[in-house]
DNA sequence: CCAAAAATCCCCTTTTTACAGGATTGCCCC
DNA sequence: GGGGCAATCCTGTAAAAAGGGGATTTTTGG
């Protein structure tokens, strides 16, 4: 069996240098090569095609996201596995619908990377465990109540500082609709007021 | 010349495993072992005692800063260089205000780490340069005002949800001096109500 | 198709903020 | 020793938001 050629995407050298080190005992794979950020991913692409990418969603200039998208595009047939030490979920989300075959966490351990990178190779998708319970708990922070489109709505416009008045105006609709969707923000949040409701919605990422 | 010997701690195994490659090439020092939290780092730290710890900022639990206050306090001897893909200046101030002799990033390369090992134990602090730089930059956000002590006080029980009322009663003075320090968070922020101050300040780190 | 959830609307009262003016004391630095 | 700033206090009006009730109509998911 052929070893699984791969590229490394990420601009933290010794997380590169870990990857390579973790790998290199592994005759099932061969590293191609690193590039620190997307230009110089694209570059390597113009020349060599790997069978997988290991890619960082954090990268300097255009997002790990960003790259996955054009790199499925132009090149659908190489395998993107997300690599990164955020479990939040939009992220995970994103990745997965531009194209990536899965999302491991940089405190995986050499056993967990080979199984994604087969599970990948194998046209498969692999999830960490915690990456995958965060997906399915939903919410990132327990504390974080469930709101609905047009209560976030609503939300950002109170923090962006309009009043009630305005919200409807901007909305389309009454200024006792606005009321009520924020009256439901406060229980929701368990606020008491707008400025606690908008710290915590602030605190929590929402907003 | 004795080796350096150095404690790595950090939760991402990639990065442990990288750092390790790294420096085992390197003849001047010599690993003793890795942690990935707060707990089997005290732990590591009954029986063994590190000439410096390369010690992670964002950790499970507890967070590195506090970390690295509480190595320094027990062992003041040890050596403490910061380790992290941020560059935010509030962690840096953190870490060297704890005892940390420097802050390296993720991103250097072997040269870099070997020179802050060094620089760090002959008792000098080592800083990347875009970290100084981010340092010596002062305001993280350059749009942030100036607020004075009390205002702060004031912005953070605004925050919390607390009412002109109760704030009086709480820092014991009266309502309209609650007033006069809100009027002038209002205007120094620019925001046109306590919701848009609220956001502001959050997102400005402020609170 | 039907029930639950979401979105919409309404009334009324009280409390809190916003806005527009000041004014006084104390303290630090040049 | 005087200017500037911070912190304190004041009066008054107008505008919002909070609190506590409902009620109706769309959506939407099973």
């Amino acid at each position: 069996m052929k070893p699984v050629r791969i590229l490394i995407v990420d601009d933290h050298y010794i997380v590169v240098e870990g990857i390579r080190s973790l790998l290199q005992r592994v005759s099932a794979v061969e590293i191609l090569g690193a590039a620190s950020d997307a230009e110089s991913c694209m570059r390597f692409l113009d020349r060599r095609i790997p069978d997988l990418i290991l890619l960082d969603i954090s990268l300097p200039h255009t997002s790990g996201i960003d790259l996955c998208k054009a790199i499925h595009e132009k090149y659908p047939r190489i395998r993107i596995l997300g690599l990164s030490t955020f479990k939040e979920q939009s992220f995970v989300r994103n990745m997965l619908d531009n194209g990536a075959s899965g999302y491991v966490l940089k405190n995986a351990g050499i056993d967990e990377l080979m199984i994604a990178i087969q599970t990948a190779m194998k046209g498969g998708k692999y999830l960490s465990d915690e990456v995958a319970a965060a997906l399915t708990d939903q919410q990132i922070d327990p504390a974080a109540p469930v709101i609905t489109r047009r209560e976030k709505e609503v939300l950002n416009l109170i923090a962006e500082g309009y009043t009630n008045n305005e919200i409807a105006g901007r909305l389309f609709v009454s200024v006792t609709t606005v009321d009520s969707h924020r009256k439901n923000l406060l229980t929701k949040f368990g606020a008491g007021n707008t400025a606690a409701l908008v710290k915590l919605a602030v605190k929590m990422q929402i907003i």
